[in-house]
RNA sequence: GGGCCUUUAGCUCAGUUGGUUAGAGCACAGUCCUGAUAAGACUGGGGUCUGUAGUUCGAAUCUACAAAGGCCCA
C-alpha cells in the first residue's frame, strides 16, 4: 500500500512536513557528507546585507544558486556551501544615523565612534531571523550556522592580509578622487545616495566667460602665427560656458573638440573664439568671422588665469604623474592652455569647456592625462578659501560675487540662468559638489590585461555580459579608490609616522603585535574603529610614532575577499583553500553586481593569485512589479516572499523563478502568476501522482522492475522514450547552467504524461482483469513518476520528496531516505525511439483534427461512429499511424480506421472532414441504430458515474443500479448490460423504481426520460 | 553623453543554421470530454512580429538607422 493521496492538496502545508523531516534527519548535511572524497563543486555565496528584509529578488537568486548545487550533488559532487553576511558599509551607517536622527559626520563624532559602531553591529542582525526563516522555508540549502560574517575579527584579518599582499606588490597608493560631496554634512555620498537626490528644474547661473589669450608660446603653426598677428591688433578671447561660477577660480584649462570647427568672430573691438556650430546659439550668428580653424589647432593656445592662485593665497598643485599632485612655486606670470578632449559637447555652451580638475570627475581625468595644474579654492564645508574678494562665502552665495568681479574686469561676456537637473543631498538638501579628495587606491590598471584575459575563461549566462557589460567595464578599468572616510567598516591597515610621514601596511594581528613599541590593543579583541585607532608603534625609519590612517575600506573589498576570508586564509585552512576552495565553479547574483561583487572578486583574485575567481556565472535581471515598475518601499509595491510562500508554497515560487522567464531577462512579478504555475504544473503532476496511487492501492500493485515485460505496448514504449529523452535534455541543460530550458522540458513532459499517457491509459487501470497490459501500465507510470521525482528534486524539492518517499522509498527500504540523497537519473538511450515520438505526435494531430470535425458536425465524442478516414502525406506516416490504431480509435470513438490517398474521397456530403496541411480526417455523419444505442449506453454510464461521485461513493464501491424508462432505453440497458455493469461497478441492473433511500436522479438523454438510482452495496 | 539589454495576441512567454498560412499558456465566448484533474479537447475573436531602409527568390530571424522602456556608468 502506498500512502493514500488526496487529489486536493494544500502545498504550503504539505511542504512544512518535509521541512521538518529534512531538519530531523539532517538531510542537507548528509547530502554533503555522502560525497566526501568525490570531485569538488565550489559555489561561492554572495553575501547579502542582513540589515534589510529579504525581497523577491533574493528568492530568485537563491533559487538559481540552489538548483545548480543540488543538481551537482545528485551528479556525485562534494559541494559544501556556507552562507555569508555582508555587514559593513554606508547603508548600515545610514540606517543607524536615521535611527539616531543624525544628519552628518560631526554628530557621529560627537556621539562617539565606539557607541555608533556598537549600534551598527546590532543593526546588522536585526533582520537575520527573517532571513534565516525564509532561507529555510524556500529550501535554499546552505550552512547557516557557520556563515561567514565580514565584521568578524578573523574575516577582517584575512582582508588585512590581502591588502598587505597588494601593498608589497606596490599596488596601493594614495591619490585624489573626485566624489559627490555634501558641503553641509561634510561627507561624500555614494552613487546610490546621489541618485536619491536629483532635482529637476533646478535654476543655476548660465554664464559665458572670456579667457584672454596669451599667444607667447614658442609653438609654431600656421594658424598660431595667424592668431598672433590678429591678436596683436585686438584682444582675443576664448569663450567658455559654465553653470558653476564658483569653480572658476579653480580653472586651470579649457577644452576643445579636436575635430570640430572653431571660428574667431569680431565683437566690438575684440575677437572671440568659439565653436562654429554654437555661434548662433550664443548670439553671435551675425558677427563677422575673422578666421576659421579646426579645434586641434587650438590645443596649446595659452591664456591668462582668471584668478592667479598665487595672488589669492591659494596653493597651486600640478599632476606630476598620474598619481602625484605636487605643490608648485609661486608664478605671477602664470598661464594655462587649451587642451583637446572627447567630452566637449556641441549641443550647449560654446564648444569650449572650462576645466577645474578639483571639481569634476571628467575635469580631474583631463588634469591627470594632460599634466594640468590643480587648484582647490573651496574647503570641505563649501566655503571659498584664500583671500579672494568673495572668500569665506558659501559657494552658492559666492556665484554672483565671482561674476561681479569678472564683469568689472571685462571678462564676463554674458550671464543668465538655466533650468536643469542637479543632485542635492538627500538628507539636508544642500547642493552637492564634485570635489577632489585624497583617497587610497589599488592599482588595478597594472593588471588590466590579466583582468581582461581572465574574463575570457569565465562562462557568463547570459553570454552577452562577457563582452558587454563586464568586458566593457574591464576595458575601461580605472584604479580602485577603496578607502572611505567613515566609521563602520574594515579599518584600513595602514599606519603613518607622525614624524617623517612614512607609511606601513600591516597584514595580520600577530604582525601588528610584533611591531617595535607596539601598544594600545584592548581585550577582547575588536579590530574595528575606534579601538584599532588607538594602536601605535615605532616607525622603522625614524623611530617616530606610527598612527593608523583614519579610513576604513570599501565594503566591496570585504565581499570580494570572501573566497579566502570565509575560511580565515592564510591563517587557517591553508591547504583546503589552496587545493580546492580557491576558485568557484559557480556563482550567481543580480546583474547590478557586474561592477560590484563580480568585479571585486575578479579584481582581488587577479591581483593576489593571478587567475579568475569563478568559472561560471549566472547574471539575474531585475524583478519588477506587475506593471513593470521597479519595486520600492516608497511605491509600496514590494512583494514579501513569505506571503507568496504561505499562499502557494515554495515549490510554486521556485518553479515560477525557473520557468517564467530566463534568468537574464527582466521579469514582472505577479503573485497571481505563481498561482497559475501551481495549477498548470504542480497540480497536474500531483494529480497524475494521486491517480496512480489511487488505482495502485485498489489493485494492490507492487512495483517490481524485474517484471517489466520485454514487449511493451506502443503507448508505454512511447512515454518511456519521451522520459529517457527528457533525462538527456534536463541533464544537458543543467550541465550548461540553463535551469529554464530544463524546467520547460519537464513541463512539456508532465503535460504529455497527464494529457496523453494517463488519459489514454485510464481504461487500462480501470479494467477488472489483472493482465500484463495492466501491469505494464502500472510499471510504466510508476517508473515515470519516480524518475520525474528525481529530475525535479533540484527544482521543486518538496513535491519531489513527497513522490519519492511514497512511491520509491516505501517499496525499497534500502534506498536513500530522501530523494535528495539519490543519484541523478541516467538515460537509457536504447529506449529512445524518435520514430515513435514523431508517430505519436502525428496521432495526436489526427485526433485533434477528428475532434474538431465532430465538433463542427455537432456529434459528441461520446457517440461512437463507424469509422474515420485518414489521409496523410506519406506511406511512412500511414504506417506510423497504423501502429497506433488502438489509441486513435479510442480517442476518436470510432470502430475502424481507413486510409486513403485520394482527397476527393473525403469530399462527400456524408462525411464531416477537417484538414491541416497534408493531414485530413473524415468521419461519416450518419449514425446507424446500433451505434446510436451504444452512444446512449455511454451517456447512461456517464450519468451513473457522475451520480456515484455526487452520492459520495468510493471509486471501488460496488453498487446496484435502478432504472425506469421507455422500451428503447430498456433495450439499451439489456443489450449493453455487461458494459454498463463493468463501467459502473454495478452488480445488478434492476428495472424498477428505486427504493426511498437510494440516490436517484431523473435525466433526459437523447430525448429519452430516464430515472436512475445508485445504491451502494 | 557612453555601454548593454528588451520590444512577437489583452497578459506571460516560445520561435533552432533565414524557408509552408508566426505559435503556446493564461484571460474572454461557445461547444465538448471526464469517477485522477482546480485539469483537458475543439471552435472563435484577438498580430502592420516597435518603426524605416537594406541584403535575399524568401526576413519575426541577417545588416544599418531610428523610437520606446529598462539597467549600469557619466
Amino acid at each position: 500500500m502506498f500512502e493514500p493521496v488526496n487529489s486536493r492538496v494544500n502545498f504550503p502545508q504539505n511542504e512544512e512536513k518535509h521541512l521538518e523531516f529534512w531538519k530531523q534527519r539532517h538531510i542537507f548535511e548528509k547530502s554533503i557528507q555522502n560525497r566526501i572524497g568525490k570531485p569538488r563543486f565550489v559555489l561561492y555565496e554572495g553575501p547579502p546585507t542582513a540589515n534589510g528584509s529579504p525581497g523577491i529578488h533574493h528568492v530568485l537568486a537563491r533559487a538559481y544558486k540552489d538548483i545548480i548545487a543540488r543538481y551537482k550533488v545528485m551528479k556525485g559532487y562534494y559541494a559544501p556551501r556556507i552562507a555569508g553576511w555582508d555587514t559593513h558599509g554606508l547603508p548600515v551607517e545610514l540606517e543607524v544615523e536615521k535611527e539616531l536622527g543624525f544628519s552628518g559626520k560631526t554628530q557621529i563624532e560627537k556621539y562617539g565612534v565606539e557607541q555608533f559602531n556598537a549600534k551598527c553591529r546590532a543593526s546588522v542582525f536585526k533582520y537575520l531571523k527573517e532571513w534565516d526563516s525564509l532561507t529555510e522555508r524556500i529550501a535554499y540549502w546552505v550552512d547557516l550556522e557557520n556563515a561567514y560574517i565580514t565584521m568578524n575579527n578573523s574575516y577582517i584579518e584575512s582582508v588585512w592580509w590581502a591588502i598587505k599582499q597588494m601593498w608589497d606588490k606596490g599596488f596601493i597608493y594614495q591619490g585624489y578622487k573626485v566624489t559627490p560631496h555634501c558641503p553641509r554634512c561634510g561627507t561624500s555620498l555614494s552613487s546610490h545616495e546621489v541618485a536619491l537626490g536629483y532635482q529637476d528644474d533646478t535654476e543655476d547661473p548660465s554664464v559665458y566667460i572670456k579667457f584672454r589669450t596669451h599667444l607667447k608660446s614658442n609653438q609654431k603653426s600656421e594658424v598660431l602665427e595667424k592668431l598672433r598677428k590678429l591678436a596683436s591688433k585686438k584682444e582675443t578671447y576664448l569663450l567658455a560656458w559654465t553653470t558653476t561660477p564658483w569653480t572658476l577660480p579653480g580653472n586651470t584649462a579649457v577644452a576643445v573638440a579636436a575635430n570640430a570647427e572653431y571660428v574667431m568672430v569680431e565683437v566690438d573691438d575684440e575677437y572671440l573664439i568659439l565653436a562654429d556650430a554654437l555661434r548662433k546659439q550664443v548670439g553671435l550668428g551675425g558677427n563677422v568671422i575673422i578666421e576659421k580653424l579646426p579645434g586641434k589647432e587650438l590645443a596649446g593656445v595659452e591664456y591668462e588665469p582668471l584668478f592667479n592662485p598665487h595672488e589669492f593665497g591659494v596653493e597651486r598643485r600640478r599632476f606630476e604623474s598620474t598619481t602625484e599632485l605636487k605643490v608648485q612655486k609661486s608664478d605671477n606670470k602664470l598661464t594655462y592652455h587649451a587642451i583637446t578632449t572627447d567630452f566637449v559637447s556641441m549641443e550647449d555652451g560654446t564648444g569650449i569647456v572650462h576645466i577645474a580638475p578639483a571639481y569634476g570627475e571628467a575635469d580631474y581625468q583631463a588634469g591627470r592625462e594632460n599634466g594640468l595644474n590643480f587648484v582647490h579654492n573651496v574647503d570641505l564645508q563649501g566655503k571659498i578659501i584664500g583671500n579672494y574678494p568673495f572668500a569665506g562665502k558659501f559657494i552658492k552665495a559666492a556665484d554672483p560675487l565671482v561674476l561681479e568681479d569678472l564683469k568689472k574686469r571685462g571678462l564676463l561676456f554674458k550671464s543668465g540662468t538655466i533650468r536643469h537637473t542637479y543632485p542635492f543631498c538627500w538628507r539636508c538638501n544642500a547642493p552637492l559638489v564634485y570635489y577632489a579628495k585624497q583617497s587610497w587606491y589599488i592599482k588595478t590598471t597594472a593588471v588590466k590585461e590579466a583582468l581582461i584575459d581572465g574574463n575570457k575563461e569565465i562562462n557568463w549566462y547570459p553570454e552577452h555580459i562577457k563582452a558587454g557589460r563586464f568586458g566593457n567595464w574591464l576595458e575601461n578599468n580605472v584604479d580602485w579608490a577603496f578607502s572611505r572616510e567613515r566609521y563602520w567598516g574594515t579599518p584600513l591597515p595602514i599606519w603613518k609616522c607622525e614624524k617623517c610621514g612614512a607609511f606601513e601596511c600591516v597584514g595580520g594581528i600577530n604582525e601588528l603585535k610584533a611591531k617595535t613599541s607596539f601598544t594600545g590593543l584592548k581585550e577582547p579583541l575588536d579590530l574595528h574603529r575606534p579601538f584599532v585607532d588607538d594602536t601605535t608603534f615605532a616607525c622603522a625609519k625614524c623611530g617616530g610614532q606610527m598612527k593608523r590612517a583614519p579610513e576604513v575600506i570599501d565594503c566591496w573589498f570585504d565581499s570580494g575577499s570572501m573566497p579566502f576570508a570565509q575560511v580565515h586564509y592564510p591563517f587557517e585552512n591553508k591547504d583546503e583553500f589552496d587545493n580546492a576552495l580557491n576558485q568557484a565553479d559557480y556563482i550567481c547574483e543580480g546583474v547590478d553586481q557586474t561592477r560590484g561583487w563580480f568585479y571585486s572578486l575578479h579584481a582581488i583574485s587577479t591581483l593576489l593569485f593571478d587567475r579568475p575567481c569563478y568559472k561560471n556565472c549566472i547574471c539575474l535581471e531585475l524583478v519588477l512589479d506587475p506593471k513593470g515598475e521597479k519595486m520600492s518601499k516608497s511605491k509600496g509595491n514590494v512583494v514579501k516572499p513569505m506571503d507568496v510562500v504561505k499562499l502557494h508554497g515554495a515549490d510554486a515560487l521556485r518553479w515560477y523563478c525557473y520557468t517564467s522567464a530566463p534568468p537574464g531577462s527582466v521579469r514582472r512579478f505577479d503573485t497571481k502568476m505563481v498561482g497559475d504555475i501551481t495549477r498548470q504544473f504542480l497540480l497536474t503532476l500531483w494529480n497524475v501522482y494521486s491517480f496512480f496511487v489511487m488505482y495502485a492501492n485498489i489493485d494492490n500493485y507492487k512495483p517490481d522492475p524485474s517484471k517489466m515485460t520485454a514487449e511493451l505496448p506502443e503507448l508505454d514504449r512511447w512515454i518511456l522514450s519521451e522520459l529517457n529523452q527528457l533525462i538527456l535534455d534536463v541533464d544537458s541543460a543543467l550541465e550548461n547552467f540553463n535551469p529554464t530550458g530544463a524546467a520547460r522540458k519537464i513541463e512539456e513532459f508532465v503535460d504529455m504524461l497527464s494529457n496523453w499517457y494517463v488519459r489514454r491509459s485510464r481504461r487500462r487501470f480501470w479494467k477488472s482483469e489483472n493482465d500484463t497490459d495492466k501491469l505494464s501500465a502500472y510499471n510504466t507510470l510508476y517508473h515515470c513518476l519516480v524518475t520525474v521525482a528525481k529530475l525535479i528534486a533540484p527544482f521543486t524539492p518538496f513535491i519531489a520528496e513527497e513522490i519519492y518517499q511514497n512511491l520509491a522509498l516505501s517499496v525499497d527500504k534500502q534506498s536513500p531516505i530522501s530523494v535528495h540523497l539519490t543519484d541523478f537519473p541516467v538515460a537509457d538511450e536504447s529506449k529512445i525511439d524518435h520514430d515513435l515520438s514523431i508517430n505519436t505526435q502525428l496521432a495526436m494531430r489526427v485526433c485533434s483534427l477528428g475532434r474538431a470535425a465532430r465538433s463542427q458536425a455537432g456529434i459528441k465524442v461520446r457517440q461512437p461512429l463507424a469509422k474515420a478516414i485518414i489521409k496523410v502525406a506519406s506511406k511512412r506516416d500511414k504506417e506510423g499511424l497504423v501502429r497506433l490504431t488502438p489509441q486513435i480509435l479510442e480517442e476518436l470513438n470510432v470502430k475502424v480506421l481507413d486510409f486513403t490517398e485520394n482527397a476527393d474521397e473525403l469530399n462527400s456530403p456524408q462525411l464531416c472532414v477537417n484538414s491541416e496541411g497534408e493531414v485530413s480526417v473524415a468521419m461519416p455523419t450518419e449514425i446507424p441504430e446500433q451505434l446510436a444505442m451504444e452512444g446512449l449506453a455511454r451517456e447512461i454510464v456517464h450519468r451513473l458515474q457522475t451520480m456515484r461521485k455526487t452520492a459520495g461513493f468510493e471509486i471501488a464501491d460496488h453498487i446496484t443500479t435502478y432504472y425506469q424508462s421507455d422500451d428503447y432505453v430498456k433495450q439499451v440497458m439489456t443489450d449493453f448490460a455487461d458494459y454498463l455493469k463493468q463501467e459502473t461497478l454495478s452488480r445488478s441492473i434492476i428495472d424498477s423504481k428505486p427504493e426511498e433511500s437510494v440516490y436517484t436522479e431523473t435525466s433526459k438523454l437523447s430525448g429519452h426520460s430516464i430515472v436512475l438510482g445508485v445504491k451502494k452495496l
